[in-house]
DNA sequence: CTATGCAATGCAAAGGTTTGCAGAATTTGC
DNA sequence: GCAAATTCTGCAAACCTTTGCATTGCATAG
């Protein structure tokens, strides 16, 4: 690796002067900076990014935290995050917290001493007073999709809003008894679906029957069996509404098992319009998030606030966004 | 951020007595020894890793790099990896190529400067010169799933002999004319499996039939339209293989809505073994690879030559490994 | 009581960069 | 032709560590 000193060593200038002739922020003799830019050429230099972060007090890296990369909705949410990073000239650190609010903390303790600018975290839980403390510290922080806290910047959807139109939707259609396949309602986005499922059904003068309420309990696949017990009952529900695509998908497989067939004797909605969605049997209805913007935005707001504290030493005031989803209707309800 | 400095300031010692004191390498009387952990506690220090690795020479970051983040396999091979990592204290850069070899460059060639320890390339290409050159710098690199060079650490998986074992099955089962979904060819994996299918095919002394050799062309979906056409000729297929579980299962939509059965029609076998694969109408048959082991074994493989190379300076020989497939047999095939 | 050895600590250089200050060289203004 | 302004360049400190070498203090041995 050459170093500045090298470059300096070659064309018998100082190392300022090879410096400053790169960063190019001040005078420099045109045929110096030619000779400087020749040398650099030669000597295949380029500056050493540790070195500059340490004196710079910035790495020019920023984390991205998501709960669980095996989860089909990330890899877009990432790549929005990437794909705006990339062109704005940061690098992305993924990390993993596999839903572990001790994983994250591990991380953010691990990631703090080498200066990382910034967060972008779709894994947070309520209560994570870790990261409430990483923005009072002035430390760069945006929440995606998952937002428990109204002093931090956030891309999110109306998640009660999304799910009230998608059970209305199966209510319009002519179903009563639906079923909604939640998931870990410590997470808030989980509540408010439920919530919108709830005021669709109010609305509708249909009474919320605890029965059709499945909770997940040891993962994703616990609705294999529930939806089986469901359909042993003496009334059967007419519709399932899932939370996410990975749960109706599930709910679908039980359903074909059982040979249920759908949507004629009963209906599947799905919830964020993964890939996977459009491909299997029956296509699924689903409410579509767009989570390549979502990353996108994440990064920019991200942007904004790691250059408005370098230029005012402070955060700028938190932002809320919200993104539009919209409901998709394909061939898993009738 | 205190530094050493603040913590020698509030102790009234030297710099470097703190530091000795918590790296541990050396003499340091118990007394002081408390007085330091007490203040380093109080003043809440944690060493600057930016200048640590510009001292040490070594980060303890390495970059894993995928083609796409979106592919499913993806995922597994990154757990694998990133899990391993942590455990050695070691922390992963993730990079999504997008099967470019001008991203890969150009991620390459800004990381470097990074002091980065180390490189797992999931995504190599044939006649990737800057990676054996990388190798040639003496700079660790493991390719995973993707070696096309003898030159370079890798663990890979015979795709010569699965795409045979599927292909016998098959045939086996009673099938004669199968059609294969082939990916990309320039990527030498693929032309593996399309070779392991001709072996079977000639072992049983069928004929390759080039109408039934699908190849992929503007992406994925292209495969919906060369299933529909090969439906409508006079001779139909009687089983696809496919050369991944996403394909298949673009193969099964396909068939789906052209009225077609599986398997009692047309069987269909996939390649991967996918989370989806087992969740699909019907279970797809599939060959399984042990993505998250890989990545492991590739980590593990990395740690050696990173430790290795700060022993002796340079790198060890070269080590291939290949991992074990499986042949999974659902309800796809008959 | 001095010589020897070792435990405990500090000094200062090094790693590669950026940047304030100051000096040198050049140009401009009168 | 001289002062002043402007352009150009270098020195050295700073960012935070680690570590070889030097120094101190103390105990043990002779």
């Amino acid at each position: 690796m050459t170093s500045l000193k090298d470059v300096a060593t070659y064309t018998g200038l100082s190392i300022s002067t090879i410096s400053r002739t790169i960063s190019g922020a001040t005078y420099v003799k045109e045929e110096t900076r030619r000779k400087v830019l020749e040398a650099v050429r030669i000597l295949n230099y380029s500056p050493n990014l540790l070195a500059q972060s340490l004196k710079k007090g910035r790495s020019n890296t920023i984390v991205l935290m998501i709960p669980s990369i095996q989860n089909m909705i990330y890899p877009d949410l990432t790549r929005g995050v990437e794909d705006t990073a990339r062109k704005k000239g940061f690098t992305v650190i993924l990390c993993n917290t596999d839903e572990s609010v001790e994983i994250e903390k591990t991380y953010i303790k691990a990631l703090r001493p080498r200066f990382i600018d910034g967060f972008i975290i779709a894994s947070m839980m309520p209560h994570s007073t870790h990261i409430q403390q990483l923005r009072q510290e002035q430390c760069p922080v945006v929440l995606a999709l998952r937002a428990c806290d109204t002093d931090i910047d956030a891309v999110v959807i109306n998640n009660r809003k999304a799910a009230y139109t998608g059970t209305k939707y199966l209510i319009e259609r002519g179903h009563r008894a639906i079923a909604i396949a939640l998931g870990n309602e410590a997470v808030p986005l989980y509540a408010e679906r439920y919530n919108g499922y709830q005021q669709a059904l109010a609305e509708a003068d249909i009474a919320v029957d605890e029965a059709l309420v499945m909770r997940e309990r040891y993962g994703i696949s616990s609705f294999y069996s529930m939806t089986m017990a469901l359909l042993e009952r003496d009334i059967r529900p007419d519709a399932f509404f899932a939370t996410n695509d990975a749960r109706a998908i599930v709910i679908m497989r039980a359903l074909y098992d059982a040979g249920v067939s759908i949507p004629t004797d009963i209906s599947v909605m799905g919830f964020d319009n993964v890939t996977m969605a459009a491909l299997v049997e029956p296509p699924l209805s689903t409410i579509a998030q767009p989570f390549y913007d979502i990353g996108v935005l994440a990064m920019e707001k991200l942007i904004y606030q790691i250059q408005y504290k370098e230029k005012h030493g402070i955060l700028d005031e938190p932002v809320i966004d919200t993104v539009d989803t919209s409901l998709i209707i394909r061939k898993s309800t009738r």
